[in-house]
DNA sequence: AGACGTTATATACCGTAGAATACAACGCGG
DNA sequence: CCGCGTTGTATTCTACGGTATATAACGTCT
C-alpha cells in the first residue's frame, strides 16, 4: 500500500456532522485492502481491532454504499474486503489530498519560514 | 472578524512534532485581534480560559516570535495584542486554506455524491 | 467433533485532554 | 488603599476516546 504522505498538510473532509475521511481512515483502508482483513490491518497500524472496526462502521454508515464488506468463518476464518465504491472514494480522497497539498506547495515554505521546527516532511 | 469557512476541507499545518496552525489557532487570533484579550476571545468562543491562554503559549513556542504579546494590570486590567508576525501568519494562513479549498471544489462536488450527509457548507 | 482465525459485540479499565476552580501579581482608577 | 479586570499558574475533577479483555457466532479444514 501507498505510505504516501503529503508534507504540511493534513486533510480531512467534513460533512455536516463529522468527518467522513481523513488520512486515518484512508491509511485503513488501504491496510484492509492490502490485507484482506480488518483484524490484521488493525495490527499492521498498531491500532486495536476495536478502534478499527469502529472506524469501517463509520465509513460504511456514512457513505452510500458500504466501503467495507465482511464475511465470517470459512477457509481463513473470515476477512474484509473493500468494495469497489471504496476504492472509488479511497483513490478520490488520495488525489485531493494531492491536489490541495499541490496547490499550497509555493505558500507553505513561506510559512515554513516563520516555523522554529520545520515543517513535517517524510 | 472573519467567520469563513472553507466547505467540506479541514487544513492543518504540521510540524515534525505537532500542528502548528489550525482552524481553532486561526479563529482564537481572529478573536484576540478583534477583542484585545484573551479571556474575551476565550469566552466569544465558549472556550475555556486556560485552554485559550495553552493555545497562544503553544503559537508563541511555535513560531520564530510570539504571535500574540500580552500584558498585565492597568486601565483595562491588561490584554493581548496580535503581534505584526501573528497577523502576517493567520493572513498566510487563510490564504493558504483558499488556496487549498479552491484546488479541490470541483472533486469535492463528486466526492459528494458518495456521501449520505452532503459536505459541511456554512 | 474440535481447532482455528476471523467478525461482531459487550464490558471494564485507563490515560489524558479539557473544564472548573482558586489564587497571586499587576497596574490603573476611583 | 481598595476594587476591578486582566494575565499567569497550580490544582482538582470530569468526560470520553481508546485500550484491553472476554465471549459468541461463523464456516472451513483436519
Amino acid at each position: 500500500m501507498a505510505k504516501t504522505r503529503y508534507p504540511g498538510l493534513t486533510l480531512r473532509i467534513m460533512t455536516s456532522a463529522r468527518p467522513a475521511m481523513g488520512p486515518g481512515k484512508a491509511q485503513l483502508l488501504e491496510h484492509i485492502e492490502a490485507t484482506g482483513s480488518i483484524s490484521a490491518a488493525a495490527r499492521a497500524m498498531e491500532m486495536s481491532y476495536r478502534r478499527a472496526w469502529q472506524l469501517v462502521e463509520a465509513m460504511n454508515r456514512d457513505f452510500v454504499e458500504p466501503l467495507v464488506s465482511t464475511e465470517t468463518g470459512g477457509k481463513r476464518g473470515g476477512g474484509a474486503r473493500v468494495t469497489p465504491i471504496g476504492r472509488d472514494v479511497l483513490r478520490q480522497f488520495r488525489a485531493l489530498e494531492l491536489r490541495a497539498s499541490g496547490a499550497i506547495r509555493t505558500g507553505v515554505g513561506a510559512f515554513d519560514r516563520l516555523l522554529k521546527k520545520p515543517i513535517k516532511k517524510r
